[in-house]
DNA sequence: CTCCGGTCTGCTTGTTCCTGCAAGATAGCG
DNA sequence: CGCTATCTTGCAGGAACAAGCAGACCGGAG
């Protein structure tokens, strides 16, 4: 039996049941539960599925907060940048957040802070990210407000002009970038134009903008540009930053958050 | 009993009792109480629930379960009259889906068609739904165009202006609506007054409207109306439909695809 | 035809994670 | 203050997993 076959099942069996365990999955195919183990995981690496421990869910159906597999590289060093970035927002405000791994541990923090555990909506989050938003939407303490757009596979992210639309007519208090470069001299970057302009739109309407990136990040130079260092008002990264790259975003007027 | 069934199974006795005893659950489900416990506790984190001595309580004041944590009701009949929704499709053309549980069907019976599998986009998907929009974001034969908006928790929906704003940009070929009830007289309906605003506008903006329904729907009469039946052209039900009722509609000038 | 490199699968081993049990700690209640 | 139900914590057995290795398969080159 091909890969191709094999995973073609896989799917069908997934979507008929919602929920498909590894030694089912492997006793039906005819295969070790290894090769499921691995086919899953390649599935769930393209976003086909979630992976569970045991088994594999449709998307969408997933409860662990702490996504095994999502989180792959640097997964401790966004947790602790997203703790930190999510202790910046007050109760109340409104924040955006941008697509990628680092914003969406933000989010996840979020969720996790006590103090907006109650009743009515503790805190307002725009954002561009359809994962994000899958993320937060069940959670009573939120309110979601999702730009539209079309949809990138790759990142998840929401882009073109609907999405400048929408966020023409909100405002927020703090804006979350997650970037995959920052630099003083050539600012912020993503990987594609049309997230850059989304990104830069989303910065322009907020009051205080955050950069969220690891240390891996600074000084690098993308393709698409955000907007210039001087724009961004906090960035928050690890302690393995460079010092010199952090005394000169701090000379350029930033406040350096270390975690 | 997997982690994933269990926490499933403890959400629906949560919502359904208000009230949930670490020993009754624990008793119901067939495993110890310091499972229960550890459940209950991670899904306090989550926010999914609120952690009182001895059991645990809904969260504020969020009664009505979310569509991820609903079982699927009527399955069989919805995946059938989502694959012959599907049918009315041809490749190239745009078509809306709103939320619910059996458009989510028709999304997945969409993902599936052969005739869509290769390589450059097949079908343009405009969505106000999350789940559908998560769900068909990582297939590369669709381009998916979603409202922006409030996201409603119990529905995965995107309503309010900000999805109205975006819906008067665009147009497509054919709208699906899932709706909670549809009758001769009284139209289709859904339960949220936000809700049908979004899918009305989306049936004005479609050349064909289309609505899925099981045969439960029909002939009933629910708080938000969507829109008149003589503005739908195509119903798809199930065979347990009431004769009489079809042809009630067939009579208004309706096309009654049963399945 | 044979050889070779690459890829994939299945097996094995050590590791991690989950669950149940039990003992000690804690909070509510009279 | 003491009692009791409940909770927390540590531990052990078992299930699932990751990694490495060997054999099978395939296609291309000689």
């Amino acid at each position: 039996m091909s890969r191709d076959a094999r995973w073609k099942a896989l799917l069908e069996l997934l979507v008929e049941r919602g929920r498909l365990d590894v030694e089912d999955a492997a006793r039906e195919l005819g295969v070790s539960a290894a090769t499921i183990r691995r086919d899953f995981d390649q599935l769930a690496e393209q976003q086909m599925l979630v992976r569970t421990r045991g088994g594999a869910v449709v998307h969408g159906v997933s409860y662990e907060l702490p996504l095994r597999y999502k989180t792959a590289r640097r997964a401790s060093e966004k947790q602790r940048i997203a703790k930190a970035v999510a202790d910046l927002v007050a109760p109340g405000e409104a924040v955006g957040l941008t697509g990628g791994t680092t914003t969406t541990e933000v989010a996840r923090a979020l969720a996790v802070r006590g103090d907006l555990a109650s009743g009515t909506p503790a805190l307002t989050v725009v954002t561009n990210a359809l994962n994000i938003a899958s993320e937060l939407a069940v959670r009573p303490q939120f309110k979601i407000v999702l730009t539209g757009g079309v949809a990138r596979a790759q990142s998840y992210e929401l882009v073109g002009p609907l999405a400048d639309g929408v966020l023409g007519q909100i405002t927020v208090d703090v804006a979350v970038l997650g970037v995959v470069a920052f630099d003083v001299r050539h600012g912020a970057a993503a990987h594609d134009e049309a997230e850059a302009a989304v990104n830069r739109l989303l910065c322009e309407r907020a009051a205080r903008v955050v950069v969220a990136a690891d240390s891996s990040k600074l000084g690098q130079r993308a393709f698409a540009r955000i907007c210039a260092a001087g724009t961004v008002d906090t960035l928050v990264t690890d302690t393995a930053a460079d010092p010199h790259t952090v005394r000169d975003f701090e000379e350029a007027g930033l406040r350096v958050v270390t975690v």
